[in-house]
This record gives C-alpha cells, sequence and structure tokens, in this order.
DNA sequence: ATCAACGTCTTC
DNA sequence: GAAGACGTTGAT
C-alpha cells in the first residue's frame, strides 16, 4: 500500500513520518501512519515549529477559562492532557522561531535592517511544500518564480518547489495548527484533497485546454521575481482564471482582497473619491499593484457587502468629494471583461465558489500583461487542481435537485437598517443562473420568497407556505484550502506614503475617520486604490456589521473576508452556508454579538449546538427548515459532553437577548427550554408558530420564570392559536413593553383595549396598530 | 528547568 | 471526520 502512493504523498507522509521518528520511535502498528513508508525527502528540510508572534490581538487576550482546551488546562482544574492554546488566544500570524535560520547561508532574518523594498529578499521564507527557510536571496534558483503565501508570514513556495511543479496540496504547511485543530477545520481538506492527488493527472487531461493554456505563460513565470509590473490599463486584464485565485490566497493574510463590484457598478463609485488625493498616492500603485492586481476571487463577499450602503446615498459623498471629473484620475481597479462580468455573477451560480471560480472559463482571453505575473506565479499543477475542484464542484452541483417553489409577489422588507437586498439586483445581473437551474426552478426565487412575504415585523411568510430554506452546496464547493486567520494584524503606516518617498499629512486615523463614512461598497473601491488604504479599509471597525442576506453561494473566500474583518454581527439568512462552514466561521468570531440565520438549514443551524458563541446575543433562525423541538433541544441543552475537566453545564446561548423563532414549528417543549436556559431573553420572536397558544404564553410569563420579568418584546403575530386569554398573562410581566398579535385570529380588538385599560393603572400601552400593543414612553 | 503549545497521531 | 492525546519544540 505505502509502495503505491504517488510521489505527491511522499512529500507529505515525509514529513509525518519524520515527526513520528521524533515523537513516536515505536509506533504502534496497524494504524494509516504505521503503513506509511519513510520517503525520498531529497527536497524538504526539516520543519520547524512556528511561535506565536506575541503581537495579534489574538495574542494579546488572555485565556477566556472558558473554552475547551483553556478548561483542559491545569490552571484551570483540567488534567492538561491536551496542551492546546486557548481558543480565544489562537494566535493570527505565527511566526517562525527565533532560532530559525537560512539554510543556505546560516544566519536569521535580516529584514529588520532594510527598507522595505529590500525586505523580502533577506528576510526567511519558509517554503510551505519543502519546509526549507531560506533567504530568498541565498536561493541559487533565481529563475522561477516563488508564490508568497500571506496567509502566514514568512511563507512561501520557494522557487525551487514552484518549477518543480509541486503543488500546494501536497504540502502541510508549518504553523497551521490553529486551524487544523479546531472544530471545523478546513485545514484538513488539504488532506482529502491531497488523497484526489491520483485524480489530478487525469484531470489534467480533461483540462487541457487551461493546462496549455497556463503554459502560455511559462515565460512569464521565469520573469524575475518581485518586479513590479507596471500600471495595468483596463482593457488588458482578462478575467479571473483559476491561477488567480490561487494567488489570492496568498493575500489572504494581511493585505486584503478588494472587491469587484466596480466592474458591475462602472465606476459609480470609485469614480466619486477622492481626485486630488489620488493624484498623489497613483504612484504607489507599482506597489499596490501587486495587492491590487489580482483579479477578486473574493468578489462574492463583495458582492454581498456592497449591498449595505451605510451612507445610503454614495452621491453625497461623491459630489463632498469632487467625484465628478475623477474619472481619468481614478486608479481605477482591473476593470474586468464583459466576460468576467458574467464570471461575477457566479456568485449565486451553481459554479459560485473560489473553487469553481473561472471553471466555467475554458480558456485565456489572451496572454496576461507580464507584468501581473510578477511574483506569485501559479503553477501548472495548482492550476490542474483547481480546475479539477471546479470540475467536482460543477459536478455536485450539476446533480444537485431543486425544488419547485411557489413565488409571491414582492413586499417590503421588514427591517430598515437593512439596505437593499441582494435579491433586488440578482434579476438583472444573472441572467445566466436561471440557465442553470436544475429541476426547473431558479434558485433565487426560492430565495426571494421569504422577504417577499413579510406584511409584518419580521420576515415571515404565511403558514404552510414556508420558504424552502436553502439548500447547502455539496461539499466540494465549501472546502477550504486553505487557512484563514482572525483579523488582520496590518500595522499600517502612520501616514499615507507618496510618490516622492515623502508621506501624506493626514495621519491614519483621520483617515480612518473618513472611511468610517463610507458604505462597505466605497471601502471596498478604496481597498483598490493602494496597499495601504487596502489595510486601512479592512480595519475591523469599518465592517461590525456584514450583511450576506440571500447571498447564495457562501465561499470560502467569503468566510476568509468575514473572518478577517471580525464583524460583530453577521447576516448569512437566506444563504446556503453549510454546518461546517457555519461552525468554522463561529469558531473564528469569537466576538459575534448579532447572527442571522433566518432561512437556513437546521443541517447549518446545527452548528451552533458545538460551536461556542459566548457573546452572542441576537440569533436569528426564523424559518430554518427542520428546526422543530428536537432540534431545538440539541441547540439548547447544555454540552453533554462532560469529560473531566469540562464541566460547563451552561447553555451555550444562555447570554442570548433576542431571539427569532419566527415560522417554527416548535412547541412549549422548546419554550420550556428557553425559559430554563436564556436567562436574559428580552425579545422572542414566535409569530407564524402554529403550536404556540395561550398555554405558551401562560409558561413565558409563569410565576418563578426569567422570562416573566426579561421579556420586553413579543411577537406572535399570525399565532392563530394564541386567544385573549393570553392578555391577561401579559398583565404578569413587568417588562413587557411590545405585544404583537397581529394577524392572531382569535384575538380581539376588545381584549386588546380591554387590557390597555387594566394596565393603565402602572403602564400606558396604546394600540399602535390593530393588535400591537406597544408602551407609551 | 519550566511552561506553553505546535503538529501529528490515535481514538472514538 | 472530529476530538483527544501527547511527544516534542520553542521561549523564557
Amino acid at each position: 500500500m505505502a509502495l503505491s502512493l504517488s510521489a505527491d504523498e511522499e512529500d507529505y507522509d515525509s514529513e509525518s513520518e519524520q515527526k513520528r521518528e521524533a515523537n513516536r520511535p515505536k509506533p504502534k502498528m496497524g494504524t494509516s501512519a504505521a503503513v506509511k513508508l519513510p520517503s525520498n525527502r531529497s527536497a524538504s528540510g526539516a520543519r520547524r515549529r512556528r511561535t506565536r508572534c506575541r503581537k495579534c490581538e489574538a495574542c494579546l487576550r488572555t485565556e477566556c477559562g472558558e473554552c475547551h482546551f483553556c478548561k483542559d488546562m491545569k490552571k484551570f482544574g483540567g488534567p492538561g492532557r491536551m496542551k492546546q492554546s486557548c481558543i480565544m488566544r489562537q494566535c493570527i500570524a505565527p511566526v517562525l522561531p527565533h532560532t530559525a535560520v537560512c539554510v543556505v547561508c546560516g544566519e536569521a532574518g535580516k529584514e529588520d535592517t532594510l527598507e522595505e523594498e529590500d525586505k523580502f529578499n533577506v528576510m526567511l521564507m519558509e517554503c510551505s511544500i519543502c519546509n526549507e527557510i531560506v533567504h530568498p536571496n541565498c536561493l541559487k534558483v533565481k529563475d522561477a518564480s516563488g508564490v508568497v503565501n500571506d496567509e502566514l508570514p514568512n511563507c512561501w513556495e520557494c522557487p525551487k518547489c514552484n518549477y518543480a511543479g509541486k503543488t500546494g496540496k501536497q504540502k502541510r504547511g508549518p504553523g497551521f495548527k490553529y486551524a487544523s485543530n479546531l472544530p471545523g477545520s478546513l485545514l484538513k481538506e488539504q488532506k482529502a484533497v491531497k488523497e484526489e492527488g491520483e485524480s489530478t493527472s487525469t484531470s489534467t487531461a480533461k483540462r487541457k485546454p487551461e493546462g496549455d493554456d497556463i503554459s502560455r505563460h511559462r515565460p512569464e513565470e521565469r520573469e524575475p521575481l518581485y518586479r513590479h509590473p507596471p500600471v495595468l490599463t483596463p482593457s488588458t486584464l482578462p478575467r479571473p482564471r483559476p491561477e488567480d485565485k490561487l494567488r489570492k490566497k496568498r493575500k489572504l493574510f494581511d493585505d486584503d482582497e478588494e472587491e469587484d463590484f466596480s466592474v458591475r457598478k462602472k465606476g459609480k463609485a470609485d469614480e466619486s473619491l477622492f481626485p486630488k488625493l489620488l493624484h498623489q498616492i497613483k504612484t504607489e500603485e507599482e506597489d499596490q499593484e501587486e495587492e491590487v492586481d489580482k483579479e477578486d476571487t473574493d468578489s462574492l463577499f463583495w458582492r454581498g457587502l456592497e449591498r449595505r450602503d451605510r451612507l445610503g446615498d454614495t452621491e453625497d459623498w461623491a459630489e463632498d468629494g469632487d467625484g465628478k471629473d475623477t474619472k481619468t484620475n481614478f486608479p481605477r481597479p482591473p476593470l474586468k471583461t464583459p466576460v468576467l462580468d458574467s464570471d461575477q455573477s457566479h456568485c449565486s451560480s451553481p459554479q459560485a465558489g473560489p473553487s469553481s471560480e473561472g471553471g466555467s472559463e475554458p480558456q485565456e482571453k489572451g496572454p496576461r500583461p507580464k507584468a501581473r505575473r510578477k511574483r506569485r506565479l501559479p503553477n501548472k499543477e495548482l492550476s490542474k487542481a483547481l480546475n479539477q475542484e471546479i470540475q467536482k464542484t460543477e459536478d455536485c452541483l450539476a446533480n444537485e435537485n431543486r425544488q419547485p417553489l411557489k413565488v409571491e409577489p414582492e413586499s417590503e422588507n421588514e427591517e430598515p437598517k437593512r439596505g437593499f437586498r441582494i435579491g433586488s439586483d440578482l434579476g438583472g445581473e444573472r441572467p445566466h443562473l436561471r440557465t442553470k437551474e436544475m429541476n426547473g426552478t431558479p434558485w433565487e426565487l426560492r430565495h426571494f420568497y421569504p422577504s417577499q412575504i413579510t406584511p409584518l415585523g419580521f420576515n415571515r411568510s404565511s403558514p404552510g407556505t414556508r420558504p424552502l430554506p436553502p439548500r447547502s452546496p455539496p461539499k466540494c464547493v465549501q472546502m477550504e484550502r486553505h487557512v484563514i486567520r482572525p483579523p488582520p494584524i496590518s500595522p499600517p503606516p502612520d501616514r499615507l506614503p507618496l510618490v516622492d518617498g515623502k508621506t501624506h499629512a493626514v495621519q491614519r486615523e483621520v483617515w480612518m475617520k473618513l472611511f468610517g463614512h463610507f458604505t462597505h461598497k466605497e471601502l471596498c473601491v478604496c481597498m483598490r486604490v493602494c496597499k495601504t488604504w487596502n489595510r486601512w479599509c479592512c480595519d475591523k471597525r469599518l465592517w461590525t456589521n456584514i450583511d450576506l442576506n440571500r447571498c447564495k453561494s457562501i465561499t470560502p473566500l467569503m468566510l476568509s473576508g468575514i473572518i478577517r474583518r471580525q464583524p460583530l454581527s453577521l447576516d448569512l439568512s437566506w444563504t446556503n452556508i453549510s454546518k461546517k462552514q457555519l461552525s468554522w466561521l463561529i469558531n473564528r468570531l469569537p466576538g459575534l454579538r448579532v447572527l442571522l440565520l433566518s432561512g437556513c438549514s437546521w443541517v447549518a443551524v446545527s452548528a451552533l449546538c458545538t460551536s461556542s458563541c459566548p457573546l452572542l446575543r441576537t440569533l436569528d433562525v426564523q424559518w430554518v427548515e427542520g428546526l422543530k423541538d428536537a432540534q431545538m433541544r440539541d441547540l439548547l441543552s447544555p454540552p453533554t459532553d462532560n469529560r473531566p475537566g469540562q464541566l460547563d453545564n451552561r447553555c451555550k446561548l444562555r447570554n442570548i437577548l433576542d431571539l427569532r423563532l419566527a415560522g417554527l414549528d416548535i412547541t412549549d417543549a422548546s419554550l420550556r427550554l428557553i425559559i430554563r436556559h436564556m436567562p436574559l431573553l428580552s425579545r422572542l420572536d414566535l409569530s407564524y408558530c402554529n403550536h404556540i397558544n395561550d398555554h405558551s404564553v401562560n409558561l413565558l410569563t409563569a410565576a418563578g420564570t426569567t422570562t416573566r420579568d426579561s421579556l420586553t418584546e413579543i411577537n406572535l403575530s399570525v399565532c392563530n392559536r394564541v386567544t385573549d386569554h393570553s392578555l391577561t398573562f401579559f398583565k404578569r410581566c413587568g417588562s413587557i413593553c411590545h405585544i404583537d398579535l397581529r394577524y392572531c385570529k382569535q384575538v380581539t380588538k376588545t381584549a386588546c383595549e380591554q387590557f390597555i385599560a387594566e394596565m393603565s393603572v402602572s403602564v400606558q400601552f396604546g394600540l399602535k396598530e390593530d393588535k400591537l400593543l406597544q408602551k407609551l414612553s
């Protein structure tokens, strides 16, 4: 068996073998490890374990004392067996150990001695494939391209490996402990991908066009490394190809991705921004180019974001910014061709996702500008692997069945704070989407449905016509192939570098204040201006609320975009996020306060059962298909896995203040759990819950319950089993301010008026609408 | 020497 | 596949 291992596997296995030899001189037989043979390690160096950077936000935190790993620690009374870092302290950017030296010259990194420009060649770089740590300058193989991986500091695929055609999937790069050990780790997918390595060759043949296409760029790949590209003109820019995605990958660590909405919006926002300043910093494009040139495979993420218009009116800013004449001056992001435009629409197409992007694009649209090849040149193998993945994605999606859905006319959405939903602009933008739908039902129709039937204050539809939740995409769509690390450590310059070597007079924080007034869409434009702005605009203070509502495909790159922005509020409603994705997200968003998952599948939402989200205050699981009493029990029950040292019997959602359960088939059994496990619950939405009745209200308001005093708002609209009697129960609630009984057939206006009259002794209530009782302040 | 915890292997 | 265990590395 071991003998049949591919060469690809040998590299990987050799790594583990080496480890095993060190750690386990006499490994037990019979395991998978036992059959792996030591292999040719000619290309592999000894791995150096990475260590925490001590500077990132995570490193600066104190141990939470509550997470799985903390509880294991002896200091927290645990057995100390797991020996893992606190989840809240998982280093974002693990660094090479201080003792690491260049295998060529034997010296340590010398980046501190030089200016930014030259740093790269004298800093230690660790190859994620062969693990060799070298100064790029010390390498003899200089005519091949190294691919810098920004996921990790000082990490690249060295020119030797890159030139040799090794692929990232062969590696099990160092410094990935964080992701690989966490629940929902996507790193492990690397293994999976690796194991599929054998098929690469076959898919290579299948993907000949791409291979050929890529080979056309080989000469470019041999260009000297690290050369800055010239500024590109939009017309020269091809649409993203698979290898662009891989280049994208290197962006994951610090310098953020930029969005591509400017393509769709054709300069609407970008024309409006800072023409004068841009003149000054335009020369930074050289530097920025490597950040900005890549076609944005995160576009899906940004497409979702761009819907959110915090200013609500970009034109206002445009006027202030003298934007009318900036068109020619603005260092516009690379505009994409119409073909690319359609590619973007893959956002919600079955081909969505980074793995699939470009998959529908069989050929290069002409030679890629040389400059764009620069220093992160993907190799053929990477492209092949990617294409293979793309193909799988497409295959998976092709097999996905869609169910027909009744379509109703649109009505306005309920939450005014929300911008226009993505659904509103789908039809025009993604004409091809419909043609891609299986079984005749356009995907978006199913997903528009919920918002279209929102007569009341929450997303709702009439009982019995529950919208079908989106299905999770096939696993292959969701597979991350890279590690995402939480907020970027981007020690940004205090001031903006200018062309003449000087810096701009305005300090960073002033810029930040300015950026704070921008919409996410505008921020995305700013990110394309220059590297510095790219960093600044990724500041999580600017992204406290990320709305991907109805963004159909949640792709790995979108996930990484979310993680890096560490939002406090995340709206994933009516998306097809998978359990694994959600779990992965939650585990990396320790500060998340608001999570909106309405219309998602229970399978996805069940990620909450196993993930810790200690600060979550608002949870929206309206219209989650399959979420019933049993599932609520799973959701609300304390962890059952109480091993020694893990004695937390508290509900994972114990801090919820606002719970939205509209449209669920839950009964009093769930309410009892809620009462028991959510002592702080203040707002409860039970609208469209057909099993909710007077007894339910009685439970919620019974003596001894926490909800009796904590509830301030309750929504029972369209709960047809609720009668006038419930109103008498609400009189017991000390804090109740808002009782929504609209469309409750068995609730009369007379009873509401009587309630108001009787309550007037202590609290003044009024009828805001028919059967909508509200405290008058 | 001690502590923290990385990265891999084992177990469930 | 996820979670747990643990030898060893890296920092102090």
